[in-house]
RNA sequence: GCUGAUGUAGCUCAGUGGUAGAGCACUCCCUUGGUAAGGGAGAGGUCAUGGGUUCAAGCCCCAUCAUCAGCUCCA
């Protein structure tokens, strides 16, 4: 008896087939080229009242293995096999090429293909999990012996192989303790361990099967090996099993897929591209920063020209600061050790600190955060509510002992300067506080060009003994934090477990030209600190009162912030930040630098940043050092110029603008600076 | 901290056991020019550090430090 069942394609019409037939059985009906081209299906069942956009979370926990083995809500829409036959009407999409989703899915198919190519030539290698991830995918796999490079070429080149044999990807169900036996049996402890986790005793598992390669898996794949066109073995690292340190360490093999060559040198093209950006390389280049080996790792040296762009910064956050009602205040690096025993720092936070030194009788310690500081300096005379709320910023330099292999340039150091303020205020002033800062975060994100962000929030976990701290203390503290976010409509996700120690905080990320994601601003919420210090203020009934705190950095760290400013900008800062503003270029060096000088003098006069390029050589070559230094206005001298008392332009990016008098290029150049301009 | 890779001139890199190389930058000389590289000469290296193997080590082995790609952690 056949009962047919109803397709709804995208553009709306209905087709009755078969039940039983494949998302590929309906785009041969509609054409065989479809059939050709189509990738892997995308249904939603019809049958229920399904809800209208459910896709919303998948994105971003897409890399957790919850979401890469936990089956699909049933009612929802999920992504299935050209061949896995429809038993309910469905709305079906016919996914190609094109679509993100395809991407994700061949990369997936790549990483089946790329185990198959390491367990034909590796037969030892056990197979841990192998998914798709935003640039690629790797598959985590153990062996007693290390890859090698060579290995690595080996493996892309049988790939290569089993993409040729274009073995169709087969999806077969069978029982789950067969399926357990089996892995069980050839010792792939990992398989064993994901088929326990995600799958329930009783339950039918999944396994795909190309050649003689069989996966546990979820699918869905492409249709066949040969689907996988364009790939590449990228690396190796290692990973911890299920992401915990104490656990054994697997090998991690990154590579990439797309549909083509095309994309493939795209990709690379934009990790070049990414690189050109890297603010270590930047920083080398335009001489801003260093490392040095002989002082010691994660340790920042400011170059002249990095020194300009952080007085700039400064000098906007400290103006801004005391605009916005804080006052500046300034602690010591090294404070004694008992001082972080009442903070609580060496009950949670010691491992993280410079280990103590000895001094006279008394052991000291590196700060590795202000707050204490701030809190001894209000401490220092009687509070009345009249005084608060207090806010005391300091650029603060803390150190902190980072594990070797983290360090990242100026992304991830050990020594560094916090834009860091401590706000002493009344219960009653939590909520204006907390939205003051978010306030002055914003203005700091608009200030500096970035335009898009991310705001999170994050809790404690209930139970965990590294959270100072009651549970009602815990609950007001992130009530708090939430009313200021919901009554300023803005939208978060929340993290619970990534609270500081002392209290919850908001985290704004700021999104770069890239599109890439950078943790700079917090604003946390702090009981913990009042109470431990026995701070206190006289309140309008004459009584004594605890004040709460808020602490808030905003560029993070003012080394962070630089190392994203470096690669937001490729280096090419906006001129009230670049360390060199205008470079001047006389034509004749026997002629011209006179009056070189004298323009030199004036533009200085006017507070710019002016370099003349008096040295032996061609103007071509000034001018093209000046460029590759990423000037913003470079100006040529000649015999025209010096006798108009004019300056011929050069814009960056923009070549030869025509020549203009001093006093207007100093009023367009002032002008630029004055208005923190991002365009030239 | 862990896995893998790397460390040679200021920078980017070549150099597979037998007397340390290139380009750029630097110094000097010639050249004095019209919008992204004129020409010539010179100087510059404890081959990351410390051990070891060898008649002989930049190269092979061990350890340490640093960097890179990740893991973990984080501003």
């Amino acid at each position: 008896m056949s009962e047919n069942i109803r397709i709804q394609l995208p553009d709306g019409s209905v087709r009755e087939v078969a039940k039983g037939s494949t998302p590929l059985d309906v785009a041969n009906s509609i054409s065989p080229r479809l059939a050709a081209a189509v990738v892997v299906a995308r249904i939603r069942p019809l049958s229920e009242a399904t809800p209208g956009e459910a896709a919303e979370t998948e994105a971003k926990s897409a890399q957790t293995e919850e979401a890469m083995y936990a089956g699909d809500d049933p009612q929802g829409e999920r992504l299935v096999d050209l061949r896995a036959p429809i038993q309910e009407d469905v709305a079906l999409e016919l996914l190609k090429e094109n679509d993100a989703a395809s991407l994700r899915v061949v990369r997936h198919s790549a990483a089946h293909v790329m185990a198959t190519a390491i367990l034909e030539l590796f037969p030892e290698t056990k197979l841990g999990h192998g998914p798709a991830t935003d640039n690629g995918f790797f598959y985590d796999v153990y062996r007693e012996t290390p890859f090698t490079e060579a290995d690595l070429a080996a493996i892309e080149q049988r790939m290569a192989d089993v993409v040729k044999r274009d073995e169709p990807f087969v999806r077969v169900e069978e029982a789950r303790e067969e399926g357990l036996a089996e892995y069980a049996a050839q010792g792939e402890f990992m398989k064993v361990h994901f088929i326990e986790r995600f799958t329930k005793p009783g339950d039918e598992i999944s396994l795909y099967k190309n050649g003689n390669f069989t996966d546990f898996c979820r699918g869905p794949h492409v249709p066949s090996t040969g689907r996988v066109k364009a790939f590449k073995v990228m690396s190796i690292a290692g990973a911890y099993w299920l992401g915990k340190e104490d656990n054994q360490q697997l090998q991690r093999i990154y590579g990439t897929a797309f549909f083509s060559q095309k994309e493939l040198e795209a990709h690379f093209k934009h990790l070049e591209e990414i690189k050109a950006r890297d603010h270590r390389v930047l920083g080398k280049q335009l001489d801003l920063f260093s490392i040095q080996e002989v002082a010691g790792a994660g340790l920042i040296f400011w170059h002249p020209k990095g020194g300009l762009i952080r007085k700039a910064m400064e000098d906007w956050m400290r103006d801004e600061c005391l605009r916005r009602g804080y006052s500046m205040v300034f602690t010591p690096h090294i404070m004694k050790r008992e001082l972080w025993n009442i903070s609580g720092h060496e009950a949670v936070y010691a491992e993280n600190m410079y280990p103590p030194m000895e001094l006279d009788d008394a052991e000291y310690r590196l700060k590795p955060m202000n707050c204490p500081g701030h809190i001894l300096i209000y401490k220092s005379t009687p509070k009345s509510y009249r005084d608060l709320p207090q806010r005391y910023a300091e650029l603060g330099n803390v150190y902190r002992y980072e594990r070797s292999g983290t360090m990242h340039g100026l992304l991830r150091v050990r020594g560094f300067t916090q834009d860091d303020a401590h706000i002493f205020c009344t219960r009653d002033q939590i909520n204006s506080e907390i939205e003051a800062c978010l306030d002055f975060a914003e203005a700091v994100l608009k200030t500096f060009g970035f335009k898009e962000y991310r705001v999170e929030l994050s809790t404690h976990q209930p139970g965990n003994p590294d959270f100072i701290g009651t549970a009602e203390e815990w609950a007001q503290a992130e009530g708090a934090l939430k009313n200021v976010l919901d009554s300023r409509g803005l939208s978060y996700q929340t993290f619970p477990g990534e609270a500081a120690f002392y209290g919850p905080k908001i985290d704004v990320k700021l999104v770069d030209v890239l599109g890439r994601l950078w943790q700079l601003s917090t604003v946390q919420f702090d009981f913990k600190l009042p109470q431990r210090f026995e701070l206190e203020y006289v309140g309008e009934d004459g009584e004594r009162h605890q004040p709460v705190m808020v602490h808030r950095a905003l560029f993070g760290s003012v080394e962070r912030f630089f190392g994203v400013l470096i690669e937001h900008y490729a280096g090419s800062f906006p001129m009230w930040l670049a360390p060199v503003q205008v470079g001047i270029v006389p034509i004749s060096n026997e002629k011209h630098v006179a009056y070189a000088e004298t323009v030199k003098q004036r533009l200085e006069a006017a507070g710019l940043r002016v370099e003349l390029d008096a040295t032996n050589g061609k103007m071509q070559g000034k001018i093209r050092d000046f460029g590759l230094q990423k000037v913003p206005f470079i100006l040529i001298l000649g015999d025209k110029e010096s006798q108009t008392d004019s300056v011929s332009v050069r814009v960056r990016g923009g070549g030869d603008q025509g020549s203009r008098t001093v006093e207007e290029f100093l009023s367009l150049a002032t002008t630029l600076v004055n208005e923190h301009a991002m365009e030239l």
